[in-house]
DNA sequence: TTGACATATGCCCATATAGGAATGTAATAT
DNA sequence: ATATTACATTCCTATATGGGCATATGTCAA
């Protein structure tokens, strides 16, 4: 079996670069779908692709304008995987805090040894 | 062309369900592949394979100890992740301000319809 | 109604897995 | 040296895309 499909899932919708950059282009305000061509350089079959499956995930809403559609990123949807990331946090913490301890402790004997030698 | 290759970034190693439990399994302390195995109840080779694309991308680290390899998590690896989701923290701030403010106003004109018919 | 404009889909192909089974390999025990 | 333990890798297969291209669909303008 491949991977699980991406349109049941945020975390691998978000697992294509191009859909990444669409949800921070839609993040701000509502765009048509010829907009996000032109800013990202892709292909309208392409952005539109993209597009279905961030839809069908709830990573962007959709409205009609005219003959236009709006796209806009659903910021609600991309809490889940904030917060399974934040579980990692006081982890990476510890981690910076030991790198820190390490390091004070090595400038710490290098001082040592220094009076030794002036002594 | 199919998605890029998961071993060359973090977004689509994670994008595997199996991978985030293993990730979250080794967060605490360091484990013997063996121990996943039972844990996670899965096939030696499949954790193996899994360890591999989360090693590659350097979101595990791994030490010999006999003839074990004992894995664990690198959560700085993961900051990348929670950074790029908290760019759409304000986002959904404001979204969940915008409700609550729309509940507000809809609680308040139904206080005054109340009042008008009791009036 | 016809035509132009804005998107969405369908098709085909190449590629990237994930799982299962079998096998290879490193390190320790006897 | 050989068996055993603990993992890693390879091979094979079914499936899931993503891009390019052509085409269908929906909406508004003349």
């Amino acid at each position: 079996m491949a991977r699980a499909a991406t349109t049941s899932d945020a975390f691998n919708a978000v697992a294509e670069p191009r859909r990444r950059e669409i949800l921070q282009y839609l993040a701000v305000e509502e765009r048509p779908v010829g907009d996000i061509v032109i800013a990202l350089r892709l292909e309208q079959p392409s952005v539109s692709k993209h597009l279905r499956v961030l839809r069908d995930v709830g990573l962007v809403r959709m409205r009609r304008d005219g003959r236009r559609k709006l796209y806009r990123t659903n910021a609600m949807a991309i809490r889940p995987l904030h917060e399974w990331t934040s579980e990692f946090e006081r982890f990476w913490r510890y981690q910076l805090a030991q790198v820190k301890e390490r390091a004070e402790a090595k400038m710490a004997e290098a001082s040592l040894r220094k009076n030794k030698e002036d002594s």
